[in-house]
DNA sequence: GCTATAGCAATACAAACGACTTGCGAAATG
DNA sequence: CATTTCGCAAGTCGTTTGTATTGCTATAGC
């Protein structure tokens, strides 16, 4: 047998160079040719790794979503034992916003892929199937939240938690227009996780 | 001097045709080709009227721009002389939401120049010009509410509107991937509505 | 009625695209 | 040491892209 390469190592380096393009450019400005060049290998090599140009872009699309959960997870975990639902919220909030160079990338990747999903439909159940579970996992912590009495028995978690997903993406989009900065989104979603925990 | 036509009129339906390959396909898959087909003239015809690719683009989004600008309009002047803030404030929602298939198109059209505002300077420039001018009109609702005692008084009104933008477009922006309905985000937004404007 | 010109069709063209094929070197196995 | 198979480079293919060019037709003005 020849010499064997760990190709998802390979497979990474390429989707990040993907990404570099897509953040400079958009995903419809990135052609094979260019991620070749961009990851400093041959055209040829890249279609060893990947048999088409889609095949790239699904793989990288986990890829990045794959490191954004972990992210989260991390921020998360590091809040120690018995967090508080709303820094666990706020953490995670402060995770989906482009609060630095390299959020701000992922947030660009993430808005290129998001253009696509609309016309296409594989990627769009990529793109869908996060959304549940954030949910969830937010209407978890409201629902928390309302045990400890932070939150009004009144709101309804599951609704809660779709306002303030659909207000960070809305934020974050707007942040990466530079219509307004990450820090100040940030202050706006704590504003509104205030009034959610009745701090007035 | 020969035959004379009428070029807006001829650059509106371009436009059109132009919209309705960017809301089935992405504004990238819109060739000038395509363009031309889907509005029934030929290449050299399109050409006529529009000297690059790159005009046709700026040309559609400011016409599209100005019937969005027009239907809000539409819809204010509808509600009559004296309306309550939070009606013209769920109005001015309802029409930003992919309610119908008509706004539906809007809105995908309106993604598909959104991501390439990202990556574009001039069409940054367009994107980004509407916000202020928006959230001054419901950050005024907002002071109209408090004045008339239906919003408390300590409530920002220019990071209340800003909220609300956000919360509008990422409502959207799920709802056209199918993640919710645009009734469903409708109903989301009217609870928003209905915490700031004191109903408990 | 001649002419100048707007309107428009048809075609050409270079560039860039994704996909595919070929071929060679290297290395681990037998 | 031979052989097999992976890693990879280079080139080619047909297609599609935006733009440029050419030329015909019809009409308004002189």
């Amino acid at each position: 047998m020849p010499k064997r390469v760990d190709h998802e190592e390979r497979r990474a380096r390429i989707a990040e160079a993907l990404w570099r393009i897509a953040c400079a450019r958009g995903l419809d400005g990135a052609s094979l040719r260019d991620v070749a060049a961009e990851a400093g290998i041959s055209l040829g090599q890249l279609q060893h790794y990947f048999a088409s140009k889609d095949e790239m872009l699904v793989f990288a699309l986990e890829h990045i979503s794959d490191l954004a959960a972990r992210r989260v997870g991390e921020r998360l975990g590091a809040l120690g034992g018995e967090p508080s639902p709303r820094d666990v919220l706020l953490g995670s909030v402060r995770e989906m916003l482009p609060l630095d160079d390299r959020s701000r990338t992922g947030h660009l990747v993430q808005i290129a892929y998001f253009v696509r999903a609309v016309h296409d439909e594989r990627l769009r159940g990529h793109a869908k199937e996060g959304v549940p579970g954030l949910r969830a996992f937010f209407a978890g912590q409201v629902r928390e939240g309302q045990l400890r009495g932070e939150v009004a028995g009144d709101r309804d978690p599951e609704a809660e938690a779709a306002l303030l997903i659909a207000l960070v993406d809305g934020l974050a989009s707007y942040a990466v227009l530079d219509v307004w900065t990450a820090e100040e989104a940030l202050g706006l979603v704590s504003g509104h996780l205030d009034r959610l925990f009745g701090v007035r």
